[in-house]
DNA sequence: GTAGATGCAAAGTCTTTGCATGTGT
DNA sequence: ACACATGCAAAGACTTTGCATCTAC
């Protein structure tokens, strides 16, 4: 995506775009699965653009604040893993093995959502889903005792 | 549940059933949502029976090892809560104003989970769904203007 | 009696914060 | 120019670990 997009999404929401900001924001979106701050960081830092691990926590923290990106908490991850917030959500195969999370398309909760807000007087705003297994990778390696 | 029945699933895997750790056990049989390590070490030290907070961590440890417990890691939770594993999985509506949990009857995810595996080649093993929103006590008191 | 569990304190990891300096608008 | 962002280092929160002692089996 080109800078000047980028630039816009944070002057959009009120955040100065600074180099950091956009640094941390393309990263975010060249990474097609959630990412954790150290990740981020050492990726920015090795491209030679320099940028301080607080920084990349103050930059998603204002980027979460702002709805641009949001935390998620995998099951069996000891950190928080980030990803831009998309017009359409995500659900996840996360791999019990190696961690790995991969995309699944379609969201099967609309209509389940409705009939849970209306059992429990609750106004749903959102959801979050992991589908967690193996994955063809870790299948075949398990199979071949590795 | 009678402490003889804690005692037997300890043992039946192959864990020593101590005091701290029935205490435990029976602490998150009470609770009827997942709760935290340090909730569990005040509730427990405050009734005066006494245990130490980095044993309440290592029985969750052992509870979460043998599949007796498990941890979940709630969007807007910086600590890890745990449950113990039913024979039937749970689904949590969690209010995004008060962080309350509250869980819900029904899953409806068993055929998506078979159309994922089957597109993915994925072997599933198990799933995790939280919605979020508002509950009714917190739309009452914001409608109230508190 | 012995393997394994606990308590205590110290260390580790991830994340946040205070403060001086730098920078986008 | 000024409000806001960054870097650095120090602190904080949660969790893990080493080691001596204790306890269920």
């Amino acid at each position: 995506m080109k800078q000047e997009k980028l630039q816009r999404i944070l002057q959009g929401s009120g955040l100065k775009a600074t180099r950091q900001r956009l640094d941390v924001l393309g990263e975010l979106e060249r990474a097609d699965k959630p990412v954790s701050a150290e990740e981020l960081y050492l990726h920015l830092r090795g491209a030679g653009g320099g940028i301080n691990l607080s920084t990349v926590y103050r930059v998603l923290d204002a980027l979460s604040a702002c709805g641009i990106a949001h935390a998620v908490r995998p099951v069996g991850s000891d950190k928080a893993l980030f990803e831009l917030v998309g017009d359409e959500h995500r659900h996840y195969l996360v791999c019990t093995s190696c961690r790995r999370m991969q995309a699944v398309g379609h969201c099967p909760l609309e209509s389940f959502e409705e009939l849970v807000a209306r059992e429990n007087g609750f106004v749903v705003t959102g959801h979050r889903l992991d589908i967690y297994g193996i994955c063809p990778d870790c299948r075949q390696k398990d199979s071949q005792g590795v």
